[in-house]
DNA sequence: CCTACCGATCGGTAGG
DNA sequence: CCTACCGATCGGTAGG
């Protein structure tokens, strides 16, 4: 399916809608009226509901890869596990905050896919949360974490990050940002060990 | 409308159901089916499928709200605001973790309430999301906490506790009330302050 | 709690 | 991108 313009639209609207009333919730006129065309219209762009919901998933899932890929590679040699998962930690946030409709569908929908492609999203997101899971656990080696359970503190940190869908704006009264700073350092602030003698602030 | 254990067993094969497909994604032929009786049947037991919803988000709110409530009573005079925090935290996690089903509804399926409905339930939410707002400044000023924006950690805070529901399965391989102590002591780690020269574990 | 049925809407196709 | 249309399914009602 190559990615036209229109294509593109197609998944912009789609992608807010099935982020404001759920993929069961979004009919395909729905997506067509917000494109101000005819429903039946949309089949000249796409093939099914279904492939514009896998779309949007499939590129968003790769959006939050190459971000953590980039960010690592960018870290200096002999960072801290504690600085690896910071620049984990950002480079998630980024990718929310840069689309929070794409995200929430990459979120949320995923149950909504056919079984294969939920399948290959599942091996997807257990890869990309293992990277989590491994400098946390590296962490608790090289002292720059606390001693907590990888899998679980993974869990927390990514669904805390996730669940600024769930409330952020992007024209709020905090900018994007602040907001990504601030949820940086929540995060980090449940792992990391304190340095000893430092501030809290 | 009358609480009997029909309708009970009702709300929760459609507890089970709106968490697994979502409640646009989830026919009332569905739920019928699940309790071997007609789709029509169901009518017998409730007005419509906006009534179970409903009836499912009201009651599990009544839930978080009498359980933080009853949580901060138990606390001794004193307390610091830390403390509060945490009491509040292991009552949230204990509703969660109590009824994984209900209070995914909860959490994600209030978009589907009927206008006004959903006014009230955002209301409740505000209000029972403003007992950690308000225990996180506190927490600022009398030092057990850290000088946070309390608005954003109490909202990361809880989403993260409710990030609960897209994980946790009460059969899984780290026991429930496991699961609760360690995503209390991860939240309250994001935000309280460390005792000087404390241990971090 | 059942059978029989309702109008509305669903995702999608045919043919232009 | 349109009109016209398809069978299937939706939430819900009537009458027992």
């Amino acid at each position: 399916m190559v990615e036209t313009a229109r294509r593109r639209e197609i998944e912009d609207v789609a992608s807010t809608l099935f982020h404001a009333h759920g993929y069961a919730g979004t009919s395909v006129r729905d997506i067509a009226r917000a494109l101000d065309i005819q429903g039946a219209s949309l089949y000249a762009h796409v093939d099914s509901k279904h492939d514009v919901l896998w779309t949007i998933i499939d590129r968003t899932a790769s959006r939050f890869e190459v971000a953590a890929d980039t960010a690592l590679e960018a870290l200096r040699d002999g960072a801290t596990a504690a600085e690896r998962l910071e620049t984990l930690v950002q480079a998630h946030v980024g990718v929310v905050t840069a689309d929070i409709g794409r995200a929430s569908v990459f979120v949320h929908e995923w149950r909504s896919l056919a079984p294969e492609r939920r399948a290959e999203i599942a091996q997807r997101r257990d890869a990309y949360e293992r990277r989590f899971r491994d400098v946390i656990a590296a962490g608790a080696i090289d002292g720059s974490c606390a001693a907590v359970d990888p899998v679980i503190a993974a869990a927390f940190i990514l669904t805390a990050l996730n669940g600024l869908v769930a409330w952020y704006h992007p024209d709020g009264r905090v900018g994007r940002s602040a907001i990504g700073d601030r949820y940086v350092e929540l995060a980090l602030r449940a792992v990391r060990r304190a340095a000893s003698g430092g501030s809290t602030r």
